[in-house]
DNA sequence: CTAATAGTGTCTTTTAGACAATATTAA
DNA sequence: TTAATATTGTCTAAAAGACACTATTAG
């Protein structure tokens, strides 16, 4: 409808667009990089006993520079004929062998410094994939993938109050520092992350820094830091901890899930109550398992 | 630690720094763009009754191609030297000269073709300000920026469940269909945004698609309508609205907020309770109003 | 007095938390 | 039989929904 609107300089859209010269304004580069997360299971001794579960993040050793050596989070340039996800969805398949998983956007990094080399953006995702499709990727070409335990600790909180003289109003500032460790045989990554909220009047900022870091390339920290709150805080209100399932489980399996995830121990009974719309029973039972069978469950894909 | 790790050519990180080259692979330019919102008064005829409330975003029409004459979110491209947030907030700055306000990345768009002319990205940031800051501004210079009235209803919801042969188990496919209505004396923009959720065994997608468009810039409609979902759900578990507040407010002001962008009437005693939390009282009151005095009330910074 | 909003009390319903009782299995 | 988990029931506590009652003001 606008097909014949001119600009100040006569001409039409289609004329302008032929005409276009992108200009030699600095861009950065954008990254996808993906927090694919896991929930493992544990050996157990005891034949009666059901395994423990721990959350795991896949990383990869760099072999090039910067940040050789060190771990990192799988990723890969955006390509001009992608979009950010469909990189992500490339990444993991080459990465992981894995295709159709949970993929969720996370946010974009953008501090002009995170990559010593040039400008380098990162659109970050988080990935959710079932553990009996974790294929142990067996060190391949270059990079080798590995998965790492995962372990998210706030280590020190602290609420400052702050009466500002020369702007009215009061200010508070809460700092909390977590540590994240990050191990796999004889690997151990720690970093301490710090996140400030300061309210004032109006506003609230939250930024996370990271504040000691050892092993982990780029601002990765920060990366799976976020995605680490991301999962915890979405949890509980939606269906996310089903993407971590096989497709037929216990309801204990999946509380197993959620105790990994929210780091608590959850009431049994209330546990299933809130859970029981997003499941379905099946027809099967687990055997051999030393004690009462228990009903297999998959996900719910009708109702809300 | 890692300072004299050597990678296959032999070079230090310090040395392979320095010899960097960028290489000329293609880049994207990426754009912080905004959706400003804010909740203004109608005016009220009945000196007794209280005004009511409507939700409005700011857009800017355009002056230059493409899509001259079109209605865009407020927004420019990221500098080398700032990072995205940084860039939305100059904007901010620049379109309505309110500075300390709330905001919040939501979502990066890059479909590649998002934009005729080349390759550019968006990444989109909520920002909310309070309608007394609202700096009406007179059309200065070469763009006019000016609020909306926001009107996002859900025209259509279907479900469909599909037994997907091929691969075992099923899929839903729940598709919503919204009107986004934008509007501002006589200029009226609609669009239909069709919102599409497909579940399958482990996947769920997500994904948003511009079915009818009249007057918005680019993909604006969807990020538009992408913000107003991120705002209705997170108003009703966080304090966001309150960054919408003037200083001090009356309850009943604060409800007629939450029930704008709710879309929907709420109790008032439930509504009390609920929010108690998140508000401090203040010794003023509302005056000359026809009817009873309110107390007035102030975001509360301290508290969980 | 009136027409409006302000603010609170209370009953009901729903949801969450806590814990206990009973069921079932492989070795 | 035993040591484990599975499953359900029930009581209590807290939160949400619904509604009604009382308070206060400018005109």
């Amino acid at each position: 409808m606008k097909k014949e609107l001119r600009d100040r300089n006569g001409l039409t859209e289609a004329e302008y667009l032929s005409s276009y010269e992108p200009g030699d304004y600095v861009r950065p580069s954008v990254a996808a990089d993906m927090v694919i997360f896991t929930v493992m299971e544990t050996e157990e001794e005891n034949y009666r006993k059901l395994p423990e579960k721990e959350l795991e993040v896949l990383l990869i050793q760099r072999g090039v520079h910067p940040y050789l050596g060190c771990w990192a989070l799988p990723g890969g340039f955006v390509r001009p004929d992608e979009t950010t996800e469909a990189a992500a969805k490339r990444e993991l398949k080459e990465e992981t062998g894995v295709d159709h998983v949970y993929l969720e956007q996370l946010y974009t990094f953008s501090e002009p410094e995170r990559d010593p080399r040039t400008w380098v953006m990162s659109c970050s995702y988080m990935a959710l994939i079932d553990s009996s499709k974790v294929w142990v990727s067996a060190g391949d070409d270059a990079d080798q993938a590995v998965w790492f335990r995962t372990s998210f600790r706030l280590m020190d909180e602290h609420i400052e109050y702050r009466k500002n003289m020369t702007y009215d109003g009061m200010k508070t500032i809460r700092t909390k520092r977590y540590e994240l460790e990050l191990s796999h045989e004889d690997v151990v990554l720690r970093s301490m992350i710090e996140k400030k909220i300061v309210k004032t009047e109006h506003e609230t900022v939250t930024e996370y820094r990271i504040l000691e870091n050892d092993g982990l390339a780029f601002d990765h920290a920060k990366i799976i830091a976020y995605a680490l709150e991301r999962l915890k805080g979405k949890v509980e209100y939606t269906d996310l901890a089903l993407h971590m399932m096989p497709k037929e489980f216990t309801l204990t399996q999946l509380q197993q899930v959620y105790e990994v995830i929210l780091g608590k121990t959850l009431l049994k009974a209330a546990f299933r109550r809130k859970i029981a719309h997003l499941v379905e029973e099946t027809d099967s039972f687990t055997e051999n398992e030393g004690h009462r069978p228990s009903r297999l469950f998959r996900r719910k894909l009708e109702e809300e």
